[in-house]
DNA sequence: GTTACTCATGTAACCGGTTACATTCGGCCC
DNA sequence: GGGCCGAATGTAACCGGTTACATGAGTAAC
């Protein structure tokens, strides 16, 4: 069995209090005394166990994050961000995927449980386990999330971006645009959607909407076949002037798509995605960069005041993005390739 | 304050080891004893604390993984797949990126007080740091690590790929191969370093190796830019027949930069990477994709035997790895754009 | 020389559960 | 009716720390 405070105490010759003090450094305590202590410490290899100071201090040092999913690069690097900050101040990161599981509610209260707040991703569980938890008095940040019940929320200026986006897509020269995504599926790709069709009527633009399903892939290639399969006999027709996606999955499983299918992109339609990951700049596909790991880090510093007690009033942070033009929309400009 | 199991017992009017063994539902309890104090909990609205059950049981419930980075995409799926499984298994998931900090080892000896068991990936912290935490009893699996004293491993088939790869680029006319990376940089790369060697050697193929510094795709950039500056006065002299990079993305970097100079890339250089990135998909990339997900399953089953004391003799898996042919060596295959 | 005060250190009561062991109670048998 | 047995439940000792308060020794002030 590992060594405790008692063997250490015994060791030392002193009380397991001035053991704790010693450890904490906080008292005073005599400088002999305190290398006797702390070379009993060395002889034994003892090492303070995190449950007993847990339940005595009553704080876990540990943050939680809760997120859908970390295969696409965008929840990878939101998490990255929140370990590097929250380790930084010395607290421990539990993660959690809920994958669309059933069960994300039982495991998101069991979670609650072993850290002191946590931050909670987009559509991961519903808003009623979030009211649940705000009532327990959990410190709780939501990101890319409507906000609810005086939490804090982050969130990337998906409205304004997709303003910006859209314009530019209409400077490009598109006058009949598609919107490829389902508003419903998420905060983001809601709030997108309401960007996009801001821009698009006040520009006097038509802007329709379908949905391939998901956010991977085969949901940009399924949306592309569909189009085109909607055209008189195969033609072209059923084609808007402009595909813009909610992400750049999307975006690229249309750009595979198109291509297979010999449409000229931009030449005969500009394609636009979201997110800017790796991928995008070597398909040369205009998008909108998100500060993913700013996210996270913000969310974590948000959650710390809260757990600190620094803070109490609600605060919500709206991080600016930036329009990246890449091939896809701008024929003129040749990308490295 | 949050209900205790006292406040519980006191309001069910029975014992708190009554209340325990309701919630345990372990011994028998008489069912209207039972319902009593259900319905306490239910009124309290009582979860037990885990700190307290933990501190008792004198376990965790959480294991935790240590990997150097997640901006890659290769650990964000490990820890995907690592997350997925220790979830199923009833277990919490803390995770360490170390960030090449200097203060990793402490960390890390802190995070393994935090849990049942963990899972440390490829350069994170010295072979120092794992053998104490061996001895001090903790289940230890490595990943994309050379094994250590007893402890359970998890790898790629790197070696075995790398022979695979060369033969390809070799049966595709390369006589001068250079392999681009730094074996002493990991394990990963050492492997497949060895790999490559043994395979040039067995074909009588002239190999030598550059490094770029890091693994990013400025290094594969920087690497191109020093052997086109070698040839004489600019010329493509320096180049070899074939490059052969230690991940996608110093290849992905390579890439850019050789057709940034008007390089013919598989015309006259091949071009390999490592990991099948999806960026790698999409610059018709010659890649050896890997398990990504598996690996962090497998250790996580792995870690679990180890936990809970099934299996006391260490284990190695090998995951078999694939060879992905793209364009980059393949004049005659076009990619899909 | 007594009192009062300071300061290092010890004692013991927590934190919130689990569980070995003790206790109680009812039923059964002789 | 007394003794025995087993099942349900209670009591209290853990787990490993922190910390309020008690203790006691040393010192300064009168």
């Amino acid at each position: 069995m590992r060594p405790t405070i008692r063997d250490v105490a015994q060791r030392a010759g002193v009380s397991i209090a001035t053991v704790s003090r010693v450890l904490r450094d906080s008292d005073k305590v005599t400088a002999g005394t305190r290398d006797r202590v702390t070379t009993a410490v060395m002889e034994l290899q003892f090492t303070p166990s995190h449950l007993g100071r847990q339940l005595a201090e009553q704080r876990h040092a540990a943050n939680g994050i809760v997120f859908p999913d970390l295969s696409g690069p965008y929840y990878a690097e939101v998490v990255l961000g929140y370990e590097s900050v929250a380790a930084e101040l010395g607290r421990s990161v539990l993660i959690l995927s809920t994958h669309g599981r059933k069960a994300a509610p039982e495991m998101v209260e069991e979670m609650a449980g072993r850290c002191d707040g946590l931050v909670i991703l987009g559509r991961t569980v519903p808003d009623e386990v979030v009211h649940r938890l705000a009532q327990r008095g959990i410190p709780l940040v939501l990101l890319a999330r409507p906000t609810l019940a005086g939490c804090d929320s982050v969130s990337a200026a998906g409205r304004d971006s997709a303003v910006a986006l859209t314009e530019h897509v209409i400077a490009a020269g598109a006058r009949r645009i598609t919107f490829v995504g389902d508003p419903t599926d998420s905060f983001d790709v809601a709030e997108r959607w309401v960007g996009v069709r801001e821009a698009a009527l006040a520009a006097g633009v038509a802007l329709s909407r379908v949905d391939g399903g998901g956010f991977g892939e085969d949901a940009g290639r399924a949306v592309v076949q569909r189009l085109l399969a909607v055209g008189t006999s195969g033609g072209l027709s059923g084609l808007p002037d402009a595909l813009v996606c909610a992400n750049d999955e999307v975006a690229l499983g249309a750009l595979s798509a198109l291509r297979e299918r010999g449409v000229d992109v931009p030449g005969r339609v500009l394609l636009t995605g979201w997110d800017d990951v790796m991928a995008a700049q070597y398909a040369g596909l205009t998008t909108v960069r998100q500060p993913m790991r700013d996210l996270g880090c913000t969310a974590a510093r948000l959650l710390d005041e809260l757990i600190s007690g620094t803070r109490s009033k609600p605060r919500h942070e709206l991080l600016p993005t930036e329009l990246v033009v890449r091939t896809t929309t701008d024929g003129t400009t040749k990308g490295h390739r």
